[in-house]
DNA sequence: TATGAATGAGGATTCATTCAT
DNA sequence: CATGAATGAATCCTCATTCAT
């Protein structure tokens, strides 16, 4: 569970908007160990104790702030999947691939905080979410679009695609490699299709 | 530099090694945060005093750690790559990739312990180097091998076998998700494969 | 700046009236080094973390009470200079010397925690500040009085005068020699007048 | 007690000198209380367990500062107290203090980490006797030359001319103000003179 | 005697969390 | 609801001292 409850007065969904926000800032600025609450609480303009208000405690922060990154990834993709839906396949990949790039551009602090401040092994719950519904995703594209190969295929097919695309596209957001964005679309695009199984 | 004294006395090198193997387990069990240096001298049935006759503090454990890592990796990768220098292409990268995956999976706590408990912000200074010295070998390898694509190619693709090449077979160990290793092992080869820029 | 947080609550200046009041008994007692942080929290019936509320850290505890100490003393010391001003030379730097012991004595402890039990090479900024100020003061009275001597001279009284006065004072104050408090003032009295420089 | 044992060999001796050499380096360099004993061993190029062969403890070595200090000292300022004894009263006061200041010159380090590194209320012992010794040699002064006040002064002027002589040429070897040798002896014989009690 | 590895109590400081106001 | 003072366990690290070799 993460939030201690849901406020609906307008007064304190700002107040939790601060906290979350302070939280990135805090994050990013002094890593997941020297984020304090005090921290957060001051950058926020909030007193120590509001924190406790709304938050259970010190991870419950972490957790929404991975929840909103991860909600506001989704939004910004869907219109793309949307369009992605009635193109060819290769077009579609290329689709699909570009709005990842943008969505994850648009919030690079908020995903370097998380990616790169917080330990692996902590950011299991909600991140593991994505993985799965992404996972569950492609692997209904192969079965959509009549790709029976066997299941074992489509399993590997699936792990291996989900995870080159999503390190790839993140360590380009965030490394900023010295690669023009049209030739790292084309090279995963490529390595995408390689990975798809072939129909029988 | 990692130590604080080279210890002379074969008692010492043993308070050494008691200590780095203590790190590993506690750094694996509880993450990088709650790896004190209090927990790991008693895991290690050591005073807390004594770590610091040989770590000039606690990051200096983790350095130590990954530097062995490395340095046991690198061991045991020597041979395979000897080996693959006389081989056809695909052979070749074929031998490497088992090879790192037996590597890694001798070492699988001691990589679970850093890749997964430890931000990537914080990963030390040691496996940059790694990195480093990897696309290095790579690019030269391109060079070798009279594939003189532009450099802004190789460079690219470099960093694209690079991250792609580290990613999945460190996830491939420590995850260990439901792939026959062959498999796993064809897959990669030929993402790899289609990443190399072709001779002009 | 000594204190971390101005507190505006009652019960935060008590906190810290607390702390420091613990400081001088810890100080007094158990002299600079083995004044711990945990000792002081202790003698104050606070936590070691009330400590750090308002003060950055150790030393600044140390600091605050020695500018409480000058502040003291400075405020005990003024009527005296004022009425001081009124006398002809030699019975005014008498009225200043005995002012000066009655300030010294009422923060006899105090003085002994700072002065005794601190290395005279720590002896915080605020002490500095005050010689600095003396040493002005009694410059500028030498002006004021006509006697214009070449400047070395006047420096050197100056010098002399204060090192005399303070050490003197303090001493007699904190070793309690069996010396007739007037048969101390006379003398000291007669010291300065002799180093006072006469006037062309 | 100070030395654990008195060496006689020549080896052990040297020891002892190079612990002391190194103490006074120490402590000049870090502080009374960053004067650890390990430092003080390494610094000498002996064994931290060497150090309890010759000291109890480490205050044991400050000790054997202070006392090195105070014989070399004496040693320095006992032909000057001997030439004294033949000159008339005001010459005798001037062949001393120059005796003195140019005995602590020679000493300036020394004198400087134990009067300024170490607080004032762990000097006493050694540095008492001195004080003691020094006082009773003037006392006995004021008999021989038949200055024959009531005890009270002589005890007196006693007190107030060890406080200031010690104080004031302690502080103008060490803080090196500008005042010119000549005229600061001038200065203090001065003061030394007007303090002296006349005979009946 | 000398060594130096080992000790472990103790020190300064941090920080998630609580609770009286 | 909000505040912010207070908490106290936990953290990293130091250092005088001991003792097996």
């Amino acid at each position: 569970m993460t939030a201690r409850r849901r406020p609906r007065q307008e007064r304190s969904q700002q107040t939790v908007d601060r906290i979350v926000a302070a939280g990135v800032r805090v994050l990013a600025q002094h890593g997941y160990q020297h984020a304090s609450t005090n921290r957060i609480a001051t950058e926020a303009g909030v007193s120590p104790g509001s924190i406790y208000q709304y938050f259970a405690d010190k991870d419950a922060i972490v957790a929404e702030i991975t929840r909103r990154l991860v909600d506001e990834f989704a939004a910004a993709l869907t219109p793309a999947l949307r369009r992605a839906a009635s193109r060819p396949r290769g077009e579609a990949t290329r689709v699909v691939i570009e709005a990842v790039l943008d969505a994850l551009g648009q919030h690079a602090d908020l995903l370097r905080a998380i990616v790169d401040r917080i330990p692996q092994a902590e950011q299991v719950a909600t991140l593991q979410d994505v993985r799965t519904r992404l996972s569950d995703a492609i692997f209904n594209l192969f079965l959509i679009q009549g790709i029976d190969a066997d299941e074992d295929a489509l399993t590997r097919a699936t792990w291996m695609i989900v995870e080159v695309s999503e390190h790839l596209t993140i360590r380009y957001v965030l490394d900023a490699p010295a690669i023009a964005r049209e030739d790292f679309v084309a090279d995963l695009e490529r390595v995408i299709e390689g990975l798809t199984p072939t129909p029988r």
